[in-house]
DNA sequence: GTCCCTATACTCGGATAGCAAGTGTCCGAGTATAGGCGG
DNA sequence: CCGCCTATACTCGGACACTTGCTATCCGAGTATAGGGAC
């Protein structure tokens, strides 16, 4: 079971995104420079941001990505469902309806066991990816990076917001 | 992220196994005909399991699979990592490493936030699967599951085990 | 000097190849059993 | 009749094709900008 490295980068994205004052925007180019990831991948995964609301686009010269909406309410389960899918990870095929003790389908009313398992464990899943924030991640990351690094980013941002 | 459907299988033939007498073990091919499933494929999986150390096996006639502990014993976390692998479904790439504002490795001492946020889910998904036994899914489908079935199923097993 | 127009260059967006992992299958190695043979 | 031996058939176990979905890339559609020209 493989997430998609997707998610990774989108995060990110969305982390630096929340620190670029709201009036600029950064182009999907600047991002996978900033990150160092191949360009024309990482604006296949902006698409899925921008097609679940997450962030918004503006097209032409001094366009780009910005988040839609403030940093704290975009959360680790928004970015992971927007480039993942929202599908559970189990399906439940329900082969208990199959083989030599099946039985007509009205006589399965109580759901497969097996399943609701699954998807106790997918809820825990997802409610903690609900309960991080992208605000969240930056304050971590405010706390805990190196100044040097933060002076980094800082001016690297003045440069291409220039 | 999808998981490897051979997850539900597993589950499945596991609380089959907990019912069937101690002294008799069921053959791939009677597990996979009860569930209606390609045998040679569900093999496959339950070798999985006996390397895991979930199941042991017994060659020749009159062998097969039958559990190696107490259903107690088996938690859904056992099976899933069995099947699927223990790796975590997110994997960090650091990609915080690279980049115009990347430094040396040593300034990198916090754990990347986007990696620790991911862990913590995957730590609430484990936590929930290891909670459900598959004794516990044993009692719920004795509780839940139409009476018919229940008679089906034990009568099929006194056939094969015959 | 100011306004408008046009050409430009830059942006996203979806359609298109490549590859890795899961899916599905098969045949060979090993063993408990059942039957036959000898005592 | 009893015990041993052999052949058998049944089991698991790992090695081999195939398909799906993620990875990676490119080119076309649309737009804000910048520059030039007319007034």
């Amino acid at each position: 079971m493989r997430m998609s490295d997707g998610v990774e980068w989108a995060a990110h994205c969305c982390v630096l995104l929340a620190v670029v004052p709201p009036e600029h925007a950064l182009p999907a180019a600047r991002l996978a420079e900033y990150h160092g990831v191949p360009a024309a991948y990482l604006a296949k995964h902006m698409q899925a941001l921008a097609r679940a609301g997450i962030v918004e686009t503006t097209k032409g010269p001094r366009g780009g990505y910005r988040l839609a909406r403030p940093a704290e309410e975009i959360t680790m389960l928004d970015v992971v469902e927007a480039i993942d899918g929202t599908e559970p990870a189990f399906r439940c095929s329900e082969i208990r309806r199959r083989g030599p003790a099946a039985l007509p389908a009205r006589e399965y009313r109580a759901k497969c066991a097996i399943h609701a398992a699954m998807n106790r464990a997918d809820d825990a899943w997802r409610l903690e990816l609900r309960n991080t924030t992208i605000a969240d991640l930056l304050r971590q990351v405010h706390r805990s990076a190196s100044p040097k690094g933060l002076v980094k980013a800082a001016n690297w941002l003045q440069e291409v917001t220039a």
